[in-house]
DNA sequence: TATTGTTATACTCTATAACTATA
DNA sequence: TATAGTTATAGAGTATAACAATA
C-alpha cells in the first residue's frame, strides 16, 4: 500500500499547490489580502455568523479577527450587529455591497478566471466529481 | 455544461478549503509561518535554487523573501552561496538540518497528520489519481 | 466565574521603491 | 543599461495576554 499511497497524497499536494498559486494570484490582483477573502467566502450564501464562529471557520483567531473585520467593515463590506438574545456577540454579515462582491469575486477566485473544463467529458466529470466526493468525506471525517 | 461544471468546481473548492484549513493548523503547530512552510517545501528534494526561482515559485516577491529566508536561516535551515558564474545571484537550498526537518514535517502537513487511506482500494486510487491527474495537466496549462 | 469581543504589544509577511553589486 | 538581491518603509496579518461587558 505504501508507494500507491505516496503517490496519491503527492498528487494531492501538487494540484493543491498549482490550485493556491492560482488563486492566489486572482485575490492579490483583485485587492483583496487572504484572510479578507477567506471571511468574504465564509460569509457569502450565509445569514451571517458570530464572530466566535467565523474565527473557528477561517482558522482567525479573536484578537486577529478584529482588526481583518475593521478594515473590510471600512470598504463597507461586512457590518457587525450586537445580538439581542446574548449581547455579547457579535454577528457579522456581508452587505448588499459584500454580497455583490462575493457574487463577483468568488467565481473568478475559484476558476482562476481561467480555468475551463472546455475538454471534459461527462465520464470526465463524473469521474472526477466521484474522486474528490470521496475525498471530501475523508478530509471532513479527519477534520474532527 | 454550465450546472455540471459548477458542482465539479464547488467539490474541488471544499476539498481544498479542508485541506488547508487542517495543514495551516499543523504548519502553525510545528512552528512555521505559512510561507516559511512553503520554502521549505518548495526546496525540499531539489538541489536549491537562486533566489529569483524561489521567489517565482512561492509568489514571494524579492524584498520579502529577504527577511523570510533571513529567519530560516536563522534558524540553520536554509543556506545561501554566491554564484560563481554569475556573482550577483544567491543559491539557496536547505541545509542537512532542513533536509530533515523537511522529511519529518512535509508528510505530516500533506497528511494532515491524520488523512489516511485505510478504506481505499486498488479502483479508489486509480480514479483518485487519474481525476487529479487531469486536472493537474489543466492547472499546469492555465498556469502559463 | 466563564464567555464574547476589543485593545495593546511584538513579530512576521507583504508590496513597493531606492539602493548596491555585478553583468 | 539591465539584473540579482538587500535595505527601508508603511500597512496588514499573526498570536498572545490583559481588559470590558455580559452571562
Amino acid at each position: 500500500m505504501g508507494e500507491r499511497y505516496l503517490r496519491s497524497i503527492r498528487l494531492l499536494s501538487e494540484c493543491m499547490q498549482l490550485f493556491e498559486q492560482s488563486s492566489t494570484r486572482t485575490v492579490r490582483k483583485l485587492g483583496f489580502t487572504h484572510s479578507q477573502f477567506d471571511i468574504i467566502a465564509t460569509l457569502g450564501n450565509t445569514p451571517g455568523m458570530t464572530c466566535k464562529e467565523l474565527g473557528e471557520k477561517t482558522l482567525i483567531t479573536k484578537g486577529t479577527l478584529t482588526g481583518v473585520l475593521d478594515r473590510l467593515e471600512q470598504k463597507g463590506l461586512v457590518q457587525r450587529e450586537r445580538g439581542n438574545d446574548d449581547r455579547r456577540q457579535l454577528f457579522v454579515k456581508l452587505t448588499p455591497c459584500g454580497e455583490a462582491t462575493f457574487d463577483d469575486v468568488f467565481p473568478k477566485v475559484v476558476q482562476n478566471g481561467k480555468l475551463r473544463f472546455n475538454t471534459y467529458t461527462d465520464a470526465d466529470y463524473l469521474q472526477l466529481e466521484t474522486a474528490l466526493g470521496k475525498l471530501k468525506q475523508h478530509l471532513i471525517d479527519d477534520s474532527q
